[in-house]
DNA sequence: AGCACGCCGACT
DNA sequence: GTCGGCGTGCTC
């Protein structure tokens, strides 16, 4: 019998296409497999999206072969893909692409002969809110051994790949199967554990970010480790939230989704609040009904230093963290000072005329470092400092600010006799175990670093941790700056010992990110979400235009605007972005908002409003439930 | 996304 | 006159 095969490709094309199959062909194509494909002069990988015995309309060509031989993909999590494109705005090729398990072998048959789900959950197949408190590892081992007796397997997603090597360590000793999957896994090994998840050979699987996608054929459960962190957006299209994303496989594949967090996100806490996520009750541990870590269970003292009150050559480290310090030192403890840039200083800006070094690609000011000089955080552009300003020959310019290589000098020359370290993007990558390692050892007395040194296994080995300068996470332009600094401070509070302190310098002593705790600061933040019409309270759908020429970006962002006012759409913009330019790139973005009342509405008008493919020299992209906007 | 085609400005 | 930028349309 002929066959006809319609194939999507990783394109922005919403278009499918047709091929004939010839009969040398004796295996049935699967929904989801790739084939080679003529594609006007060229040959192309595309995945088959529908077979018929039937000729379809119109011309038609012949399929040059079978890319794998079978399809990866289940039919749950090809209507995965299926939703993905509706929600995120992509065409079906690229959904499918970013569910595909690259990299993935072409020379095997395998027969997938599966016992099918049985319907026997706990749980209702709805999202929780949980904040696990001290016994999270032993909370996950027991809902493991639950779906283990009825025969099903356990999800759980970490932020980054540090975190799945504390899991690999603990589970050993369980004696549940499990698998550990990260994208820099070598490729056979990654296939080799892709098999054992396909077949249902395991318990758990714990994974970062793409493990959304594991082909268990049976799931009972998945968590959201951290479910507050940023990490889980992808950053490519489709943009997609792993917390929406497996919501939606829920929903699917019929299972819960525990989302787990001591700190969860503002987004997160409202829905529940709403009801439409669930809080859940940890029974054994009724001495707080709140879902929020509170003072009363964090071990550590909390200063808060206003640096206006400083003596200017406590600038940097004021007296109470250089008596918190020496304290520890003398005790022989080991201590970290968190420094929210690298370089020595921010910018140097010239005190005769006042301009300020900048990128030419990104326009933002360059940073000073010591041994690169004027360096771009943004594309990386270097160049050497100069001796006079650049604008008007004057002789004083100035570095402004400081970064980790500055707070580095300044800690050795107040503790000479301490072994200062310092941890960024500009020395040698150390995993954090590593780190710990290191302090562990005794190999070093003060630690001085960015974001990177703030995990748990850091945190908890160190006696005082010192925040140089609250005020620079605090001012990123973003509305989210205040909730993520919540979560970072909270972050490190968690994480630190019994009888340890926290310090955090700042000029804003009152702001009330440092004064409200748990539920206080979450209603504080939402009331300011609501005024100002932000999410929650909206759903955010941003559209950025980025090109090499103003005007063009300007003018094209500025005709969607006007398609989007004729539908009656509530949107902001058209608007420069926070960073006009980026890598010479000329950006602005317009802000689609939804009040939960025309979700649907919205997602038919944007397909014909937009283009999904933007010609010329603007490039066009799509951010449903954008997470920075920058 | 590529690639071709076709339209206008500035070159030997 | 034609080389080449870029805007537009098509790919089964």
């Amino acid at each position: 019998m002929k066959s006809y095969i319609q194939v999507a490709f990783n394109l922005p094309t919403e278009k499918f296409f047709w091929y004939r199959l010839s009969s040398d062909f004796k295996e049935k194509p699967e929904i989801g497999q790739r084939v080679v494909v003529p594609l006007g002069k060229k040959e192309k990988v595309g995945f088959v999206v529908n077979v018929s015995s039937k000729k379809p309309e119109g011309k038609l060509k012949e399929m040059i072969g079978f890319f794998d031989r079978f399809s990866p993909f289940s039919s749950s999590l090809f209507q995965l893909a299926s939703w993905i494109t509706d929600y995120y705005g992509c065409s079906l090729g690229q959904a499918l692409h970013s569910v595909f398990p690259h990299p993935f072998p072409y020379e095997e048959k395998i027969d997938f002969s599966l016992s099918h789900p049985q319907e026997n959950s706990t749980l209702k197949k709805e999202v929780y809110l949980i904040n696990p408190g001290e016994q999270k590892i032993e909370l996950f081992l027991s809902w493991i051994r639950e779906n283990k007796k009825i025969n099903k397997q356990v999800l759980i997603l970490v932020p980054e790949i540090s975190l799945t090597c504390a899991f690999e360590e603990k589970i050993e000793k369980w004696g549940v199967k499990s698998v550990i999957f990260h994208s820099k896994l070598p490729p056979r090994e990654r296939y080799r554990r892709w098999l054992a998840m396909k077949k249902g050979e395991v318990d758990v699987v714990v994974g970062t970010r793409s493990v959304v996608f594991s082909p268990l054929p049976n799931i009972g459960l998945t968590l959201i480790d951290e479910e507050q962190s940023i990490d889980y957006k992808q950053k490519e299209t489709p943009k997609y939230g792993v917390r929406e994303v497996a919501t939606k496989r829920g929903e699917i594949e019929n299972f819960p989704v525990y989302l787990v967090s001591g700190s969860p996100s503002l987004d997160s806490w409202y829905k529940a609040q709403k009801g439409v996520y669930r809080l859940f009750n940890i029974p054994e541990k009724e001495k707080t009904s709140s879902h929020l870590t509170t003072d009363m269970h964090r071990p550590s003292s909390f200063f808060i230093v206003d640096v206006k009150k400083e003596k200017k050559k406590n600038r940097i480290f004021s007296s109470l963290l250089q008596e918190k310090i020496k304290e520890a030192l003398e005790r022989g403890f080991p201590v970290l000072v968190f420094v929210p840039r690298r370089g020595y200083a921010n910018f140097l800006l010239c005190s005769d005329c006042g301009e300020v070094i900048r990128c030419p690609n990104c326009n933002i000011s360059l940073s000073f470092h010591l041994k690169k000089e004027m360096l771009c955080h943004w594309c990386g552009f270097q160049k050497e400092a100069p001796l006079t300003c650049p604008f008007c020959e004057g002789i004083s310019v100035r570095k402004i600010g400081w970064g980790t290589q500055r707070v580095e000098l300044e800690a050795k020359k107040i503790f000479p006799a301490a072994r200062v370290e310092r941890f960024d993007l500009d020395v040698f990558k150390l995993s954090p175990h590593l780190i710990s390692q290191r302090i562990k050892n005794k190999e070093v007395d003060i630690l001085v670093g960015t974001q990177l040194l703030i995990k748990e296994e850091i945190i908890s080995m160190v006696n005082v941790v010192g925040v140089i300068l609250l005020d620079v996470l605090l001012n990123v332009p973003d509305f989210r700056a205040t909730e993520r600094t919540f979560h970072l401070l909270n972050k490190i509070r968690h994480s630190q010992k019994k009888g340890s302190f926290l310090i955090v310098q700042t000029y804003n002593p009152t702001y009330y990110v440092l004064n409200k705790e748990g539920e206080e600061f979450y209603s504080e933040e939402l009331k300011i979400r609501e005024t100002l019409g932000y999410p929650p309270f909206q759903r955010w759908i941003r559209i950025l235009f980025e090109g090499r020429t103003k005007n063009k970006v300007k003018d094209k962002c500025e005709k969607i605007a006007e398609e989007l006012e004729k539908k009656n759409l509530d949107f902001l913009g058209p608007s420069p972005c926070p960073f006009l330019q980026i890598k010479g790139q000329y950006r602005y973005h317009i802000i689609l908002r939804d009040d939960g009342t025309k979700t649907k509405f919205l997602e038919e008008s944007i397909k014909k409003a937009i283009p999904r493919t933007m010609r010329g020299s603007v490039k066009l992209g799509i951010d449903v439930d954008p997470l920075i906007i920058t």
